[in-house]
DNA sequence: CTGAAAGCGCTTACAG
DNA sequence: CTGAAAGCGCTTACAG
């Protein structure tokens, strides 16, 4: 392998040279090839594929002030990342979305202070030109706010608390998803039901809680509220809990399907038939919702159109544009469980 | 949200100013602090603090032909990813390696033959100094060939079946491994010993069947080896194969543990004892060795190790020096399953 | 130890 | 439509 001795790549001076013309008009050319004649167009394209050719991004970006890619920033750990699959929808929609644009994803996970101070220079540092924030949990104000106060754009993927009008985002509706799974449920003649809550310090978390609160007004119980942390594990301890403090429980619904696979687990356990005498209710959709035995009722969240839109919306606040906010409706699906 | 009138940033030549030194110096500072005084070193320090100066990526790259980032290029789908474990293990190793060294890591994720395109591309214009392939499959010589030809340096995680003399790389001592654990299996006095083997266009597949065989001699039955592609669902296919096929199995030495995981499956299904009836023997040492009943016995993959040899090594040839290859030892580690 | 100057490889008004 | 020239923000011999 060689290496010391990597020859010297070509240059728009090499290029130029070979076309015969200037490298202001490979430049151009290399930009779109608006204002270069038919006959310069050939001549480059023919010496680029001659000299073989290649962009230096580190020149282009210099000059443009451009690096023309955005950051995928992920305020998890390596375990949370592996654990919850919504995450690896959302990377691999915004992944697709953004190749659709020709900018380049870099994937940043920041799961430690280190790792977040890295993140933090790195992005101010003019990496990448903006960044999709993703995080179930409101996470590090501190460093939302020094990456938006060195004027990089952000948009958020759920209501970043805190930061509602600073920043651009993208959400699921998630109250109104929520009031329409516990009408769903109340509509089954369930009347003690109970919800398996999602973290406090999550907008999606108090949303579906809230939602779930409304609909039931005068009939919500605070004694059947329980908050897990979205993983399996919690939503089992959840459940228990509730049926330790109260067996006449019909309903559940469970923030997240996650949460809700867990509840199954123990409802399977004890030997409490679903959905007889107990419905189950999740939420977002996740591939494990068809997995469990039943399977999951549970409100579909629109993560590729999540996706899609955070993309669209950052290239605009890149662009130059003031940020929007946007929520999206989400979608009862209907299985098993309820 | 403020974007358009994003302030102009402070450059080394506003730090210079302040200073009172000149940019040179300002640089010299940047880069390590050698031969600049104890009081210009303080200027320099409080006017970097005051005036907010971040360093521009692009620009230093342009003028040191660096970029202090490397890839970790994973020619695999994002179902893969996220099914294999191992990779997981292998990401944050290397992650944490890098993180040691101040360079930073550019996850790439091919599985498809557009993406490997767009990997080519941007590995192949400069935006990383090395790249780490990790890939359990042979994978896409083509893409390999090309970056190779373009002098970016590579290390390879496992033995790159076809680039073995060109490239660098680091893997475990599969053969070894495998006649290790064979060798275990015969000592509980096992005789009709199966495996469950890797993929072929995996050096890992093909080289821990090779153990396994030369282990046995004359012992070795063609019949009692059937191929999976590392996932659990292929250790249950060609586990229920195997018993299909054979009865008097007494063992089985799988691959991986993920594959070993699936067989425990099946045999539990079939109500088969393990390891009275059936000794297994799986190979990684992954998380779900221990979550399996009964736990996995397994080859141990330094997996640390391997990450950090990689990123030591791929450093190295980028800083000029010849590309070399390791091989590390596994270890056994006996659970339960034999 | 330090400064002046050239150079890294692009892009972009500007003048034509 | 095209070229000459300046500029993006660093680093690095070189001379002192």
């Amino acid at each position: 392998m060689s290496t010391g001795d990597r020859p010297r790549r070509p240059t728009v001076s090499h290029v130029a040279a070979e076309a015969g013309v200037s490298r202001g008009t490979v430049s151009r050319y290399l930009n779109g090839g608006h204002w270069v004649s038919p006959e310069a167009e050939a001549a480059v394209a023919a010496a680029i594929r001659k000299t073989g050719y290649r962009i230096n991004p580190h020149a282009r970006s210099l000059a443009t002030q451009r690096t023309n890619s955005v950051a995928f920033l992920l305020t998890e750990t390596f375990e949370r990342l592996f654990e919850d699959p919504n995450f690896a929808r959302l990377m691999r929609a915004t992944s697709a979305a953004l190749a659709e644009r020709d900018v380049s994803l870099v994937f940043i996970l920041a799961g430690s202070p280190a790792e977040r101070r890295r993140a933090r220079d790195f992005i101010t540092q003019g990496h990448v030109d903006g960044v999709l924030l993703v995080s179930s949990h409101q996470g590090e104000p501190g460093l939302i706010e020094e990456i938006h106060r060195a004027g990089v754009p952000i948009i958020a993927c759920g209501v970043p608390l805190g930061f509602e009008r600073k920043l651009g985002w993208v959400a699921a509706d998630d109250e109104a998803g929520a009031r329409e799974m516990t009408a769903y449920l109340r509509s089954l003649g369930r009347s003690r039901i109970a919800t398996i809550a999602g973290p406090r310090d999550t907008s999606g978390g108090v949303q579906r809680l809230v939602g779930f609160r409304s609909e039931l007004g005068d009939d919500f119980d605070a004694d059947l509220v329980e908050h897990g942390d979205y993983s399996e594990a919690s939503g089992r301890a959840a459940m228990s809990a509730l049926l330790d403090r109260d067996p006449t429980i019909d309903a559940v619904f469970a923030a997240n399907d996650l949460m809700a696979a867990g509840a199954l687990a123990v409802l399977a356990e004890r030997g409490i038939s679903v959905p007889e005498r107990i419905a189950v209710g999740g939420f977002d959709d996740a591939a494990v919702a068809t997995e469990t035995r039943p399977a999951l009722t549970t409100m579909r969240q629109p993560f590729d159109r999540i996706s899609q839109e955070m993309v669209r919306l950052l290239l605009q606040v890149i662009g130059g544009e003031k940020p929007a906010a946007i929520t999206l409706p989400t979608e009862l699906v209907v299985r098993d469980s309820a």
